[in-house]
DNA sequence: GTCTATAACGAGATAGAC
DNA sequence: GTCTATCTCGTTATAGAC
């Protein structure tokens, strides 16, 4: 891992932590072993680096979304390899970085803003074709738009990471999307 | 209005908006009409504004719910009325000042955090006893425990205003809404 | 590409007069 | 209860040597 992923990588999970206003060029420093000065070599401004590391997470989902499609999974499967991201996310102490951003959006530089929206748009788009797939197949039922389904799965997975944060309960997530999955999975 | 409700009412706005490390006192001291050195004079440090926020963001949620509660409506216009107070703070392009606050809770002071999981368990009560009274006369229908159901519902809702915030779509969080006060509306 | 040094500004907080 | 003045520290960012 070069300097600059290094950066990327500490930088995101100060992110997923603490916020974007929550951490500081020095706290990167630290952490990667250089000086601040040298951190303005590979991003000019904090909004450069913001701008880098959501094109950079978003990547990373997009390997993780292909990933769950290369395994040739059933629908349901997809679905809950899909939860097991957020979770495992959870479990380092983090939750999605661009839930974390999209709380902070009226502070973020204006060119983050439509990478920001690209990345849930793209969640929701790729979960309603597992979940268009699975209605086909006569596997997962739902009643109206896979769209609409999708994207209400995507904030209750985003709400729930919020919550759990607070309590402090994984067991409480894994009892939300437990109903998540549950509702796809018989007919209502 | 006396001073110290107006520093309240500028403060909480401003979390909603931008996060509890995204204002300054100076923002506060503006807003009010005030210089900076007068606001330590009603809240001695930020964490001691913060502990004050969280308190009076509570009061004014269980007033918003006890008043749902006298209002003696069915428990389908009871979980409408909840989802309308979250629509009506993205609305006035707010957040629920809790949720925004639970993503930065690596940040916050001590002291701030059981008072904040307090605000998600006692949502979380009131809408599983709304649940339980639509169960039990018929009207609405769950299956498992109105807890889970209820703590889900609390996250798809703070998870919906978090993800239309990015995107701006205010049309999104109603058809998500939608789709969760269906499933409480037939048989499952 | 990294460093030292420093600029320029804003943050939370305090002292003491009125 | 509010003010002016100030402190101390942390922030992003830049200049220029190596």
């Amino acid at each position: 891992m070069d300097t600059k992923e290094h950066i990327l990588a500490s930088a995101q999970r100060l992110v997923q932590q603490r916020g974007f206003n929550g951490f500081s060029y020095a706290d990167v420093a630290e952490e990667v072993g250089i000086r601040k000065a040298s951190l303005h070599h590979h991003f000019a401004s904090k909004a450069d680096l913001g701008v880098a590391l959501i094109e950079s997470y978003a990547a990373q989902f997009d390997d993780a979304l292909a990933h769950i499609d290369a395994s040739g999974s059933k629908p349901l499967d997809k679905l809950k390899a899909y939860v097991a991201i957020y979770r495992s996310t959870l479990e380092s102490d983090r939750i999605c970085m661009c839930g974390m951003l999209a709380t902070e959006v009226l502070t973020l530089d204006v060119g983050m803003l439509p990478k920001l929206a690209r990345f849930f748009a793209r969640n929701t788009e790729w979960l309603a074709q597992v979940l268009t797939e699975g209605k086909a197949g006569g596997t997962l039922f739902l009643e109206g738009a896979a769209a609409d389904h999708a994207r209400a799965a995507v904030s209750t997975l985003q709400g729930a990471s919020l919550v759990c944060r607070s309590t402090g309960d994984l067991d409480a997530f894994d009892r939300t999307t437990a109903l998540l999955i549950n509702g796809f999975s018989r007919k209502g």
